[in-house]
DNA sequence: GGAATAACCTGGATGC
DNA sequence: TGCATCCAGGTTATTC
């Protein structure tokens, strides 16, 4: 499922053929790709592709799972993009045949690469693109990575900036651990506290800094709530250097290649085996109509009330 | 207003 | 073999 190290694959995949081009065909197969863009009336195929046609590509950015590419036209407006669970971003040559969960093609020309075609396909349909305008950010910092400016598509402005960007807020993520109640996990899994973190690397980043994954947040010591952050950043890193975590076939980076981090993770999806660490069998409980996965002898069980 | 939950969706795995 | 059910989970709307 893409997270932070599977978005910004393909964001790095995408930008070489992307930024600098020109939007030369648009075709949507499959309006429900386009639920983002629904607020556009009656027909959200016909406006995007009418808003999308002759724009020019200007930069590829990303934050937290988000993706934007802000377009040419005076109006600041951008393409934005959310994977979902199973979407795909792809390049491929003018004229291939269809990808099996293709929902929408756009062609682009580019002045070093000539035609591509910039292929979003999507199984579960979670995912979708829209036309949106860019919005000034909050602290003057860059709106994402990937662009300088201080803009960001406003349909990722209500989320925070990921572990990973240097303004992240390291204080306001602790603050909001030391306000609440909720499992830690819970608000690791909060876009609007810390983006681009999703169930495994939540999962991983807990077995890290052995927290349990059900603790209250407001209980976690200052010391134990900066080992979580350092262990979130360490994953997102080192999964990013691998090219993200492949389970199935459901994430590709943009020429349909696999990544490798599956094979370094060490507590998600590994329900029976030995924790790496001291061997008892790795449990998988319920949570939030999701899956935790931890060792309950590293990971010692809150005391209930 | 904060927190928890349901709904959206497809296809692979599993059980009968 | 065929059918039904479960499961995967990111975001958002709804409910409590």
């Amino acid at each position: 499922m893409p997270e932070l190290p599977e978005v910004e694959v393909v964001r790095a995949g995408l930008a070489p053929a992307l930024v600098g081009s020109r939007v030369a065909d648009v075709e949507v197969l499959d309006a429900r790709a386009l639920t983002r863009h629904a607020a556009f009336g009656p027909d959200p195929a016909g406006d995007f592709a009418a808003r999308l046609a002759g724009q020019g590509i200007l930069s590829a950015v990303r934050r937290g799972k988000f993706l934007w590419f802000p377009l040419s036209s005076p109006a600041g407006e951008c393409v934005v993009g959310h994977l979902g669970m199973s979407g795909q971003m792809l390049l491929r040559a003018p004229g291939a045949p269809r990808e099996r969960h293709e929902r929408i093609r756009i062609l682009v020309e580019h002045p070093s690469h000539g035609l591509v075609a910039w292929v979003f396909a999507d199984q579960r349909t979670f995912g979708s693109l829209a036309i949106d305008p860019l919005v000034a950010t909050g602290d003057g910092a860059p709106g994402g990575f990937g662009d300088d400016r201080a803009l960001v598509a406003s349909q990722a402005a209500h989320i925070a900036r990921d572990p990973l960007d240097p303004a992240f807020d390291d204080l306001a993520l602790r603050r909001a651990l030391a306000r609440t109640s909720s499992a830690v996990k819970r608000v690791l899994l909060d876009q609007r506290v810390v983006s681009g973190v999703g169930n495994i690397y939540a999962d991983e980043a807990l077995w890290a800094a052995r927290v349990h994954p059900e603790t209250p947040a407001r209980a976690l010591s200052t010391r134990a709530a900066n080992r979580i952050l350092a262990e979130v950043r360490a994953v997102l890193t080192r999964a990013l250097a691998e090219g993200g975590t492949s389970f199935d076939a459901q994430y590709v980076n943009v020429n349909g290649q696999a990544g490798y981090f599956a094979r370094s993770l060490q507590a998600y999806g590994r329900t029976g085996e030995p924790c790496p660490r001291c061997g008892r069998p790795i449990r998988r409980a319920a949570f939030a109509n999701r899956s935790s996965h931890f060792c309950p002898a590293c990971q010692r069980a809150p005391r209930v009330a």
